[in-house]
DNA sequence: GTCTATAGATCGATAGAC
DNA sequence: GTCTATCGATCTATAGAC
């Protein structure tokens, strides 16, 4: 039963979504073209219409999945009660799951500005929950008399972009293990939020 | 003396450089024609190769005057003697420069992987320059007993990440002012590297 | 669901007049 | 130094055969 053509096998949908996302990340939404992400499928440019609209809505698709995902990920993560044992928690969180998701965190930076506006409004709405969520953290912490910060929503901005930028240098089988990532940026995020 | 074509001014240059600089900081490298940067400027396309050979060249030239801006300023800072007070200086320092040139920093970090391999070198062999100059400092209040950092090479890429996170949500006229950002900054920057 | 073919627009860069 | 005009390539998206 040798296919010559097409995969036909119900998975060309994320093969594709996949291609985008790594051919995105790389060169950058504007820069790739549909008949790049095709060729990278086995496909022919036209076909990839039988799976999106256009474009823009694969890269929105991309970008609204990634923050989903992030977002429901760290509201089903177990969490402690202490509020400093949560931010310790979210510490090892943010780091670990971007760094395993490293292409659609670096879409979902970079290629808002590529959004329509309607497209836009719906990713920064996510990704201002996400920065909600870590000052709510911040503020029990606060009020359990654990963490004094001068100012809880700044904080917040400060700590996401901190670990955020681990994106930018970690390298698998680097000098650095992904624990001891961890916990050297736990033991910053620690004392620059402590009482 | 009325001009009706071009600027004959001898700053035409500069200004196909700010009309690039803020429409690949708005649109992206790859979104923005030649065409429309000479449109902002008041010239045709083919008047543009008179002072660039090519958009690849453009785009190296500002990033590059960039990046040897924020080096010779921090090299030509006063600065004071302290390790410490030297850790403020580059806190203020960094907000500043970094939020008055926003399309600039926003440009450096975002269109590396537009850049020719060569051209990518160059840039980030300025940038580590940059990130050394941070490292080195950490590492002097090390010795001085006043910082304790897990390790300087990873502190001095969190506090620039950290600090540069100020670009994405900064506005002029917000609720905080310039002085009230770099205060609080510094209030947790301190915090996160003190001994 | 994929193909081939193509419409219609736009791209970077160059040539030659002035 | 800027213009007009254009080359040759490439783009997104669609139409219609299979």
């Amino acid at each position: 039963m040798a296919r010559t053509q097409g995969s036909h096998s119900g998975i060309t949908g994320p093969r594709i979504r996949q291609a985008a996302l790594r051919l995105f990340a790389q060169q950058g939404y504007a820069a790739v073209s549909m008949r790049q992400i095709a060729k990278e499928v086995g496909l022919q440019a036209g076909a990839l219409y039988n799976y999106t609209p256009d474009k823009q809505s694969l890269l929105f698709d991309l970008m609204q999945d990634h923050m989903a995902g992030l977002l429901s990920a760290w509201a089903a993560l177990d969490k402690p009660d202490d509020p400093l044992a949560q931010l310790r928690a979210f510490t090892s969180f943010h780091i670990t799951y971007n760094l395993e998701r490293a292409d659609a965190v670096f879409i979902a930076y970079m290629e808002l500005r590529n959004l329509t506006p309607e497209n836009f409004a719906a990713i920064e709405s996510m990704r201002r929950e996400y920065e909600d969520a870590l000052e709510t953290l911040l503020t029990a912490g606060v009020e359990a008399g654990q963490v004094r910060v001068p100012d809880t929503r700044i904080a917040a901005m400060a700590v996401i972009a901190m670990l955020t930028g681990v994106n930018t240098w970690y390298r698998d089988g680097g000098r650095l293990s992904l624990e001891e990532v961890e916990t050297i940026y736990w033991d910053m995020v620690h004392k620059a939020v402590a009482a």
